[in-house]
Formats: structure tokens, sequence, C-alpha cells
DNA sequence: TATATACCCGACTAAAATAGTCAAGTATTC
DNA sequence: GAATACTTGACTATTTTAGTCGGGTATATA
């Protein structure tokens, strides 16, 4: 159970971006200095907070990302949708209607996974960008 | 964030023995059978659930694997730490005493990642074999 | 208007993890 | 002694992850 690079950076980089005034473009390059993250990999994951609306561009010099909207209305799970990044616990499709190892039921467990994503799920759901506590302590 | 299938397998053959009287041992085959999960992976999580001390083998003819403790004691925990499991939200090693990024400070979003981590070890912590509710409609 | 900055975006790749297979055993019961 | 069933380590194909790269386009500023 392992949570993947893309969506930690992408949460990183946000948070980073939050601590300067919205409005302020924030440079790839800057983050990517901050945080220690590949630039093209920053690159890679803007493409996706910006299509699903998270971020807005500005291009050319002293361009850069802007929030979209403010943190305290961000929620973690959009973030983590914005990449594909989902929790899951089974392999059998949900909405499938075959059962989960090709058999007519559902498998033995599968309630017991149905919950846990929930569980995870409620997690990013009711965590906002604006929960993190960015103390000038940390970078 | 994906739960890998040995785990899950695990959890679901042992919700299969569960079913039947403890100290009547079950046989991997007819676990592979009812569950459809292959003989061959069965066996390697096995010899992890043995060393652990959550099933404990018997062989021979009519030999199989029996709990070693009554279900209402194994919790979820135990058998993903069983199966080198862990809930890894962070790649930087908590005890390091260097940073996350080879920085000297914690990431930016350290804390957010341990609470999450903390949240769903919970989870698992919490959970008894016992609590799964095998109803004969599912398998 | 030239130039540097910075976003845009698809294609590519190395490395690691996952999922599963296989073989050659040993112990026990009937 | 034959069949059943656990024991254990080694091996492998596939998939996923993490990250790189190249060749763009748009815009501000000097």
């Amino acid at each position: 159970m392992k949570l993947n690079t893309k969506s930690r950076y992408a949460v990183m980089a946000l948070a980073d971006m939050s601590k300067f005034p919205i409005n302020n473009p924030v440079s790839l390059r800057d983050i990517s200095l901050r945080q220690s993250i590949s630039l093209f990999y920053l690159e890679q994951i803007f493409l996706k907070l910006k299509q699903n609306d998270i971020v807005k561009s500005v291009r050319g010099t002293n361009g850069g990302y802007v929030l979209k909207r403010d943190p305290k209305n961000i929620k973690l799970s959009e973030i983590f949708q914005a990449l594909d990044q989902k929790v899951k616990t089974v392999g059998c499709k949900k909405d499938s209607k075959k059962g989960c190892n090709g058999k007519s039921a559902k498998c033995i467990t599968h309630e017991l996974w149905d919950e846990l994503e929930i569980y995870i799920n409620n997690f990013f759901e009711n965590k906002k960008l604006s929960d993190l506590s960015l103390t000038r302590g940390n970078n």
C-alpha cells in the first residue's frame, strides 16, 4: 500500500504555491528548486492539475501557475483524482455484473475492501489544502 | 494507492478457513479451489503466515493449515505485517537523521503523510478476522 | 522586435515491484 | 508404499512507477 510520487509531489507543489500571495504566478522552476522535484516531472503533474481546474497557467516571462481557488476550497481528493490516483483495494470492478473471481458472487472479503476504500477516501475528502500546517520550519 | 494481491489473498484465505471448525485442518488445495487463487501462490503466502504465528501446519494426508488463534484475536494488521505489506506514504525514512529530499528539514507535507499512515494503520489495527461478515451468500 | 522565460504535450525508457510459476523436496496417514 | 499435503528457494514475465527528453508555443520586457 504505497502512495505514488506523482500525487505526493502534486500536494507538495500546491502547498508550496499556497504560501505565496494568490494571483502571484509561481514558476515550476522555482518550485522545482525549493522542493527538489524534477522540473520535467512537475510539468507532467501540472498539466493534469490544469486540466482538472485546480490551477491556471500564466505564460511568458514572469509567468507560472496560480491556484484557481482558495486553498480552503481545494480538497486533497480533487488533487488525487486529477492525477488518476485512485484508492484501489480490490481487483474486481465494483460495477461489473460478474463477481470478483469470475464467480457469480462477491469475493468473501469484498465488503471489507469496500469499507477500507471508503475509509481512506474519506480522509482525502475531508482534508483541504489549507489544512496543511506550513510553518516556516518546514520548507 | 493499491492493495497488493498477496495481502488480499491472505485475508481471503484466512476468512475462508475461519468458516470451518477450529482445529480442523483446511488444505491449501481446497482454499485454492474455493477462492480461485493459485495453489503455488497460496503456498508462498502461508509460509509467511506460519512464520508469523498466525497459522500452524499439519502435514500429511488430511493435513492442512489451522488458525493458531481465535479469529477474534487475529488483527488484520498482523496479517499485513506478516506479508511485509506496509503502508508507505513517504519515500523518506522516518528515523533517518537527514530530511526528506536530502534537505535538512522535513518536507513540506511530511506531517500530512504521517497522519495518513497512522489513519490507515488504525483501520487494520482495529479490525479482527472475526469482524468480516461471512454470510452464506458470499463464498 | 528580439530574446529570454515559462508553459505545452506527447513519446520514450530504465528500474523496481508485482504476481505468479516451478521444482525438488519432506512428513504423515491410510 | 502410495497418496496427500506441507516446505522452501529460485526463477520469470508483466506491469507500474518514476523520471527524462525534445521540440514546440505564448508573452512580457528591454
